[in-house]
RNA sequence: GCCCCCAUAGUCUAGUGGACCAGGACGUCACCCUUUCAAGGUGAAGAUCGCGGGUUCGAAUCCCGCUGGGGGUACCA
């Protein structure tokens, strides 16, 4: 057998090598199957294959991620042609949530991840939602029944309920015991005249072994003696994962599955129903799991799961890329920010590790804050802070409004406070006092520094109101200037006269410089501001 | 229980037989900057490379066993 891509390049990498390994291995067991495959060498399909079961999850996300980089980057730069089809599994009806299609589709475009196929899309192996394509896996279940490699089984499910737990108590392995693989032709004729109800087993070969050739983890080896007669047709005519999955793949021509590391245990039943159809066997890759960090599966009880609530917390959309990029994949074990092109450019699946990774809210916090903070331009982040200010009733414009003076307000203020922004959710508050000509209610005990009174306060206040009223807060320079003067000449120390002023002008012990703060505060509300300030300092008890 | 996957600091990772008494990052701590808080800068602590056997002149790197963690064990995907 000669190898259609025996005259490639040279430099055998380890991806390539077990490349090699899986079409040999392909064509030692689907010889006539491979001669049809003309031309696939020179395609990589991949795809991502979510159900409409709720939102989507940040181990799906991250799914959906190195599938797209294999499609638009890795393959591109091997001189392949990469596609990416996103596909709707939901053949399991009493999961199905109303409206959750639309919501991956909507939260993987702000992801940044694309398609060639898809329900939205479209696409030559229409429709991409599985309820619409059960005529092909019935028929699919019914040629391997004629084969003698699937049988109907009757069983019902209180027969399996109460196997199982007999199973249980003898401390045996459970499993269906396969009573109805070896029922006669006659006993079938009756069950179906009957009416009964029955679902299709694949009928799995009980000796030899399975190996499954995985792109990150090498071969793997199972005994068929330990794997099951999975059901393949569900008793409502749907079919199971098994049989959509492996049936789509190949219609679909998908060259490449890359998918969560928990369809290892089922993934030799897939090889065999591939042989069972006289199908190829695609490439298959299993990306290590994300675990929780406490171990075990990330829940809702450690944070955030889902990419939308991600998004309302505002997390960006590159930081989610490129935290989730390295969970798993790392370029060089040094390179931490690296942009979607640069993705694009370097990312590889042999670089992908197998072992699980834990998520890391802190780090991925990190990259939020880098990425606002060192990364996006200034009216790129304004535009992106915009709605949540407006979600907050802080502001009245839209996004797109790029061009009214209260945009421009809000890029000054972000400007200066973008450096502790570290999720979009927290620029309200942080820029209320900025934003609302009236301050929030706080405590006036606050405007008094340590080692301090309220007499002295009050006394260094009025001070700073006069030396503010004779010049423009719109001068840093000149505003920091007066002020360190008047400190001096009042005997005390700087911040003993700045952070009164910083408290009676934001109403808060923290924030940006002073004196950029007070700019863009402005010259009436400042004065305004430290005026009430003292007038709240006469209000209180006197200490 | 059975089957399978995985194993470098709290976390993500680099490392594919010698340049590693193990490099980067998050987190933690300290110091610097400083009008507060951040950001930034500098530095520190933190890994007997899970344990035990091999193979080899030489192992984090190869092999075996064990242990630990994780996944699967559905007419869910």
């Amino acid at each position: 057998m000669i190898r259609p891509d025996e005259t490639g390049a040279a430099g055998a990498s380890r991806y390539t090598d077990r490349l090699d390994n899986r079409t040999t291995e392909a064509n030692r067991n689907d010889m006539t199957d491979a001669l049809d495959q003309t031309g696939s060498e020179q395609s990589v399909r991949v795809r991502f294959p979510p159900s409409p079961t709720g939102l989507l999850h940040v181990g799906g996300a991250r799914t959906a991620l190195f599938n797209w980089l294999v499609a638009y980057g890795q393959a591109p730069r091997e001189g392949k042609d990469g596609a990416l089809i996103l596909r709707i599994e939901d053949t399991d009806r009493s999961r199905f949530v109303e409206g959750a299609t639309e919501g991956i589709l909507d939260i993987l475009n702000w992801f940044g991840i694309h398609w060639d196929e898809g329900p939205d899309v479209g696409g030559p192996h229409a429709p991409y939602i599985q309820s619409e394509r059960t005529e092909l896996y019935q028929q699919a279940a019914a040629d391997l029944i004629e084969q003698g490699a699937a049988y109907r089984c009757f069983c019902t499910p209180e027969r399996l309920q109460a196997l199982r737990e007999e199973q249980q108590a003898k401390k045996e392995p459970p499993g269906y015991d396969r009573r109805c693989r070896s029922l006669s032709q006659d006993e079938i004729d009756v069950n179906l005249a009957a009416g009964a109800s029955f679902v299709i087993r694949f009928a799995m070969p009980r000796e030899g072994e399975t190996i499954v050739h995985d792109l990150i983890r090498g071969e793997m080896v199972f005994q068929n003696v330990t794997l099951e007669d999975l059901v393949l047709l569900k008793t409502d005519g749907y079919p199971t994962y098994h049989l959509a999955n492996v049936v789509d793949d190949h219609d679909m021509q998908v060259t490449l599955i890359m998918r969560g590391e928990e369809w290892i245990p089922t993934a030799p039943v897939h090889v065999q129903l591939y042989r069972a159809f006289g199908w190829e066997v695609p490439q298959l890759a299993h990306m290590p799991l994300i675990l929780a960090p406490g171990g075990g599966k990330l829940s809702k009880r450690h944070g955030s799961t889902a990419m939308e609530e991600f998004r309302s917390q505002g997390y960006l959309p590159e930081a989610m890329m490129n935290y989730l990029a390295l969970l798993g994949w790392s370029l060089d074990g040094e390179t931490e920010i690296i942009s979607k092109a640069e993705l694009l450019q370097h990312f590889t699946l042999e670089r992908v590790s197998p072992s699980p990774a834990t998520f890391d809210y802190a780090k991925l916090r990190w990259f939020n804050q880098y990425y606002i903070n060192h990364v996006l331009e200034l009216d790129d982040l304004t535009e992106r802070v915009v709605p949540f200010l407006v979600a907050d009733g802080l502001v009245g414009i839209t996004a797109s409004d790029t061009e009214c003076e209260e945009f421009a307000r809000v890029r000054e203020v972000t400007a200066i406070l973008k450096d502790r922004i570290v999720l979009l959710s927290e620029a309200p508050d942080l820029m209320r006092y900025f934003l609302q000509d009236e301050l929030d209610p706080f405590d006036p005990a606050s405007l008094v520094p340590k080692k301090s009174d309220r007499a002295t306060t009050k006394a260094t206040l009025q001070a700073g109101l006069a030396a503010l009223q004779q010049l423009s807060v719109a001068n840093e320079a000149e505003a920091e200037a007066k002020l360190r003067e008047l400190a001096e000449a009042q005997g005390i120390k700087a911040g003993q006269l700045f952070m009164p002023i910083r408290v009676a002008v934001t109403g808060r012990t923290e924030s940006p410089g002073l004196f950029e703060t007070l700019r863009v505060i402005g010259d009436d509300r400042v004065r305004s501001r430290i005026a009430s300030a003292i007038v709240m300092l006469d209000a209180g008890d006197p200490d």
